[in-house]
DNA sequence: CGTTGGATTGAAACGGCTCAATGTTTGTGG
DNA sequence: CCACAAACATTGAGCCGTTTCAATCCAACG
């Protein structure tokens, strides 16, 4: 009987657009979301899928992706728990565009359209909140499209891997956390550029590869500087 | 006197933003908004300012551009009167990661950050509209990357030119909004393959030059089959 | 221990860019 | 209204980076 709770707690209580708000408005809001578990490899949407909720990340993560008319496949960008997807379609009442996959067990939380647009009228500072980070990510997304055009795919491997290192990192190793397929994808190239470029970077002694998904970078001014 | 008002009267008024309050939030929001012209040429903002300020386009059109770390510009996109830009500066604290450029004498009115969040405090059926908005640009970013990495250069184009004759047209023909170069820009090549493209194109009787800035479709389907 | 899928490497083909020459407009001043 | 300049558009040739396809290598896993 407190299970529904429970599940209702752990969703929404992760989630960085309610974090500000207090006990009280966050049982409210738990009270209209709920929870959906997905296994490894199963859609939580497709493109050409209409849909109402919004979805947000609460454990594991999902793949978002393009395919093109010619069928190939844009990886555009992975949810970690607390991100969310579907605002296209929820806002705008437009299909998806987007497939997203789970890429290992994941559960969503998921907020209907007229329960979400209820909460923002009456709390008005979650759309700051939503507001944020779809700036962010229109700036993430037009930075990737420029990216594309004006460099190099060395040059986006490089910056890719600098990314990931973020301003503070003690050691200087990166995980990838993307399989190299979806990697490649990400960065716009293919598998066996990725792996000529990274072997091109070791051997300008920029980067070392430690073991498959370990890379430790030796020189990120002259990675960015390419 | 009635001066400033007028101009704060044409500076909302227009904007969809607001289109849905009555007139005495309107006025409300005139007395907030201030506004400000541009010259041809002109920046109403660069990449690494900061500023607080939403910028919304009154008459007139902004060409927004990055650079690279190279040095290229990469066309993001046109704003036209009732668009708005500087969500990211102003929602995130961030400083600006685009230039702002008036294509032409240009008008645009300004919200500060303190007086925007009171208004969506206070009336949030505005943030569901900047929302719209914001969602809408991210999904059109997406496209656009997806199409750098996925299509030739050519798809892209006919894309580009498909997109511009829109869902519902009489005549077929369309009408360039942007210079050759920032067309190039924008679909991620340069101004000789734009030529050259263009001229495949109508050997291979899917288009017509009219004019220099006049193209007649003659095979939507096909442009967009290539 | 074999099988299967991913990663690497090689060779060849291709698309698009650069640079340079030529052609075409546009606008300006005589 | 013409002439000329300046900017822009087109075309050509050569080059370079990336993709493609195929072969091989490696590693994880049943």
């Amino acid at each position: 009987m407190t299970n529904k709770n429970h599940e209702h707690k752990s969703c929404v209580s992760l989630v960085p657009i309610f974090n500000h708000l207090d006990a009280e408005q966050m049982n409210e809001i738990m009270e209209t979301a709920s929870s959906q578990s997905f296994k490894k490899g199963e859609l939580v949407y497709h493109a050409g899928e209409t849909s109402d909720v919004l979805t947000i990340v609460n454990k594991g993560s999902l793949r978002l992706y393009r395919l093109s008319e010619s069928g190939k496949e844009q990886l555009v960008r992975v949810l970690r728990p607390g991100e969310f997807t579907g605002e296209l379609a929820l806002f705008n009442e437009k299909v998806h565009e987007n497939y997203a996959e789970a890429m290992e067990p994941t559960s969503v939380c998921q907020i209907t359209r007229s329960d979400l647009q209820a909460l923002l009228i009456k709390y008005p500072s979650i759309s700051l909140k939503i507001l944020q980070e779809l700036s962010t990510r229109v700036d993430q997304s037009e930075t990737q499209a420029t990216r594309f055009t004006t460099e190099s795919t060395e040059q986006r491997l490089a910056s890719y891997l600098v990314d990931l290192l973020g301003p503070d990192s003690q050691t200087n190793i990166v995980t990838l956390p993307l399989a190299k397929k979806d990697l490649a994808s990400y960065i716009g190239t293919t598998p066996e550029t990725v792996s000529r470029k990274l072997k091109e970077l070791e051997e300008m002694n920029l980067i070392k590869r430690i073991s498959s998904s370990k890379i430790k970078i030796l020189d990120e001014d002259n990675l960015l500087f390419l």
